[in-house]
RNA sequence: GCGCGAUUAGCUCAGUGGUAGAGCGCUUGCUUCACACGCAAGAAGUCGCAGGUUCGAACCCUGCAUCGCGCACCA
């Protein structure tokens, strides 16, 4: 089969997953005896498109199920999606504002939910799709959702089970409230953030001695009204005397005690702090301690909530700051107004200031987390790069309760009743009775991806391939998902017996990157620098993205994306393409070669000793997940190594006359690319698969193929020597090709050159050197007087003269010095080495004769160096 | 404040104790019979700074600086 000029990304991708889906490929047979290895998927939300984060992600996980294939292993790939409760819920209100220009509470709850699962048949499977274009090998016949059925249930069970435990609970605490969304949220999902404010002072007048202000800094004059108390240091003597007596509120005029508390930092503003308990974790606990009232003076969407200050109820919060800073201002009770940085939590979706707020939620009382800190400290659990250990450490060392519950309607709704007539709860999976009322609220999303690592498993599935072999996820998730599943795991014990090795979610753990832009902001849709994956794969094909991409990620680094690096991975993928198709312009390939080890080319040698290096360095790097070490190396080898060495090199053989030699150069290249396919296939799947049909280098699909093992040399001593004539020879080369270049002699001029040496033997290699060269002709001739003025090279074979008609004597003698100069003083730093005893006796043998051969290299080369040069006196 | 990363050629990054590397970009020469998404040659680096350990440090240790990320505090 002829290959055609160019290799087609779009085409060939296309049909090699067709067929491999056709095939069922991907399928896991939890029935298998082969070893089992699996991956669950950090399941996308199902809003979601694809990015380069998802493309880094997944690339990894299918060159890990690929490699694991091949390798021969049962290979499990779950993929699913995530039902992503706020943001999905979020995206569908939005578009339902804009569509219909309703809102969720206009529909109620059961059409609302039922618009959801509409909107989510019909977006929700772009991202998979997506997936499947970058080349995925998921088993897609077992595509779970967050909210199919057995998974909801599962998730109820969880909760009721945690709940007669006794680490669920119901209570009224500070939580963190999202007012665009209306929902409360976890800590985790509350991000602090700078902001540039102001910090007003607010005089604030003594009941008990009229007359006479306390000052108050505070960021917030919006929450006055809702304050309880002024609290001082009790060490503070400014105000020691004022603990006890009362001020007045100046909104809301209200009587407020002064009290003292050991929370409070005497040196923060004036030394005094408004205690406001409905608005701030700090203060409600100080308002716990002494007994103070809770008034709360915010509605649920953030406007003011204070019929008794009507200048500022209904207002906005951020509007309501300025309006009660005028009012203040008025009354002659603001001091004055100072510029301040502090940092605000914002929610993670909305990019809203979150609210603290006093609130009747869900708790959970996280278990197991000593023996969740075990089995990391313990390496039951190894994470890939291991610093995350600390972080993971650090987290569950001080964790605290989880608020599960969410004001939403999109997720799993709490199993959870009140009877109507005497308000008594009741949790279990079915209701009890007509005069029960279900609880409105929905479960944290993370409360069900918690248990996405077995519970997407059937049972036989689960036997075989619980725990996963792998996670591979973003560091940002390490709370939201990492730590707690491997709670669940240990808690809800899914695996084969007690032991917690059988029951952690996972083996090991690869924390990839953050993809970057050049400039090394994040990728966000409102900077706009997040190139789409799709429109990346229409210019260079998947396996070029995925190649380019895996080459570039340092291990846990974040990476900085440009585009010109995938370029680079398509431009590798036509380097393939073009070196199997010359391959193939020359005869069949054959899928085993014969390799006659007696009669290689010393080319042929140097080149299957490199695979052999090459194998053994990727087994390495796979063994820690570097991959992008695993990718350069194949890169060097492959396009180095063969393409520019060795297949030039072998051309001579190719094009000459001689059957048995260009039969064993064919047979070299068919061993040294059925290999680089196999090597490459996890990386590139669909080019490998392509060429490996075309070549014909098997019956089936490369996809379990076996990975190449390295060539076995019988006679090690001889490929020994055979290395170093060849590494002499390429040296010599680019001594020859540098002369030419310095000579300028133009590339495609074919000149003559004179070798000066008494080494026989190099003769058979001279018309192979000759051809890298561009030479028509090399003279061997061990007496070789140079006229003055011919450009010389010293070099390993011997002094390599450029013979051309027309030569400068006066630089030529430039060039030779400053050669000469060059040696002398690489030649001067390896003496120095050598000279020096404590080198000498205290570093390992083999470094120091490595020292002393080059001393010997430099001393001989320098001695051709100087012949050359004193001719031309 | 505590912790974790990073700092190497103009750019993006490899390189964990023994002569500083790759790709891009740049300069020069080549439509040489697989590939111009290519071939060949070249210029370009006091490896952030200062100490220390070592025969020897980009690499190990200490301190500092700058950038980034967590966590805590933030009236």
């Amino acid at each position: 089969m002829e290959l055609s000029k160019t290799y087609e990304p779009a085409a060939v991708e296309q049909k090699w997953y067709a067929r491999w889906l056709e095939a069922s490929d991907f399928h896991a047979d939890a029935r298998s005896k082969k070893e089992a290895f699996s991956i669950v998927i950090p399941p996308p939300n199902i809003t979601g498109v694809l990015t380069l984060g998802h493309v880094l992600n997944n690339t990894i996980q299918d060159i890990l199920a690929r490699r694991a294939r091949m390798q021969g292993k049962e290979v499990l790939w779950l993929p699913g999606t995530d039902h992503a409760g706020v943001a999905t819920q979020t995206a569908v209100e939005k578009s339902l504002r804009k569509t219909e220009k309703i809102s969720r509470r206009d529909l109620g709850r059961d059409e609302f939910v039922r618009r959801v699962w509409e909107w989510q048949e019909k977006h929700g499977g772009i991202i998979i799709e997506q997936l499947k274009r970058l080349g995925c090998s998921c088993d897609w016949s077992r595509l779970r959702f967050t909210l199919d059925e057995d998974y909801e249930r599962a998730v109820q069970k969880v909760f009721v089970d945690l709940y007669n435990k006794g680490l669920i609970y119901r209570g009224k605490r500070m939580i963190n409230w999202d007012p665009a969304a209306q929902t409360a949220l976890s800590d985790e999902e509350v991000i602090p953030t700078p902001q540039k404010g102001q910090l007003y002072y607010v005089k604030y007048e003594i009941v008990e001695e009229p007359g006479r202000f306390i000052e108050i800094a505070t960021t917030r004059p919006e929450t006055i009204m809702a304050d309880a108390a002024l609290a001082v240091h009790p060490d503070d003597k400014r105000y020691q005397k004022l603990v006890g007596k009362h001020v007045w509120r100046p909104l809301a005029r209200e009587k407020l005690p002064i009290i003292a508390d050991d929370a409070i930092d005497p040196k923060f503003g004036t030394g005094g702090l408004k205690v406001t308990p409905a608005h701030d974790k700090v203060d409600f606990e100080i308002g716990q301690r002494h007994g103070l009232p809770v008034v709360d003076a915010l509605h649920a969407d953030g406007r003011i909530n204070c019929p008794a200050v009507p200048e500022l109820d209904g207002l906005d919060r951020f509007e309501a700051r300025k309006k009660s800073a005028e009012l203040l201002e008025t009354a002659g009770l603001l001091a004055k107004v100072e510029p301040h940085q502090n940092t605000v939590g914002f929610s993670e979706r909305a990019n809203v200031p979150i609210e603290p707020r006093l609130s009747e939620q869900w708790f959970l009382k996280y278990p197991k987390t000593e023996e969740a800190l075990n089995v990391v400290k313990a390496h039951l659990i190894r994470f890939f790069p291991q610093h995350w250990e600390k972080v993971y450490a650090q987290w569950l060392e001080k964790i605290q309760d989880w608020c599960i519950s969410r004001q939403v309607w999109w997720g799993h709704r709490i199993p959870a009743y009140y009877h109507e007539a005497n308000g008594k709860i009741f949790v279990g999976l079915e209701s009890p009775g007509p005069e029960w009322r279900q609880e409105e609220d929905t479960l944290d999303t993370w409360f069900s991806s918690w248990l996405w690592a077995y519970e997407t498993m059937d049972a036989e599935t689960r036997a075989k391939f619980y725990p996963t072999s792998v996670l591979v996820t973003a560091p940002d998730i390490i709370f939201f998902w990492v730590a707690r599943m491997i709670i669940a795991g240990l808690e809800f014990k899914p695996g084969k017996t007690e032991r917690d090795e059988d029951n952690i979610p996972f083996r090991d753990v690869y924390f990839t990157g953050l993809i970057r832009d050049r400039s090394g902001r994040k990728m966000s849709k409102s900077l706009g620098n997040s190139p789409d994956p799709l429109e990346l794969i229409a210019k260079f094909g998947a396996d070029g993205l995925r190649f380019g991409l895996m080459r570039m990620a340092p291990s846990g680094q974040d990476i900085r994306f440009d585009e010109k690096q995938i370029e680079e991975g398509r431009n590798f993928a036509t380097k393939l393409w073009n070196a199997a198709r010359f391959r193939q312009m020359h005869g069949a390939s054959a899928a085993e070669p014969k390799i006659d080890e007696a009669h290689l080319t010393i080319y042929a040698v140097e080149t299957l000793a490199r695979l052999n290096e090459t194998i053994e360095a990727v087994e390495k790097a796979y063994a820690d997940y570097r991959f992008n070490e695993v990718a350069q190396r194949l890169y060097d080898f492959f396009w180095g190594d063969y393409c520019d060495w060795f297949v030039e090199a072998a051309k001579n053989d190719i094009f000459a006359e001689d059957a048995a030699r260009k039969e064993s150069v064919l047979a070299v290249m068919d061993h040294v690319l059925s290999a680089v396919l196999r090597l490459l296939h996890p990386f590139m799947p669909h080019i490998t698969e392509e060429l490996w049909a075309l070549m014909a280098f098997g019956n089936g699909s490369i996809q379990f193929a076996a990975l190449p093992a390295p060539f076995d040399f019988a006679n090690a001593k001889a490929a020994t020597s055979a290395r170093k004539t060849v590494r002499a020879a390429y040296a010599t080369i680019q001594a020859g090709r540098n002369l030419r270049s310095e000579s300028r002699l133009a590339s495609n001029k074919k000149a003559r050159f004179v070798l000066r040496s008494g080494d026989e033997s190099i003769r058979a290699e001279l018309p192979t050197i000759a051809r890298l060269l561009n030479a028509e002709e090399i003279v061997l001739d061990p007496k070789y007087q140079a006229a003055p003025g011919v450009p010389m090279a010293a070099s390993e074979l011997g002094e390599l003269y450029l013979m051309i008609a027309d030569t400068d004597k006066a630089a030529e003698r430039d060039r030779l010095d400053k050669e000469i100069a060059k040696i002398e003083e690489e030649l001067q730093t390896v003496n120095r080495k050598l000279a020096n005893s404590s080198f000498v006796d205290r570093a390992p043998k083999a470094v120091v004769e490595e020292h002393q051969q080059r001393k010997a290299d430099f001393s001989e080369r320098l001695a051709q160096l100087r012949r050359a040069r004193e001719s031309l006196n």
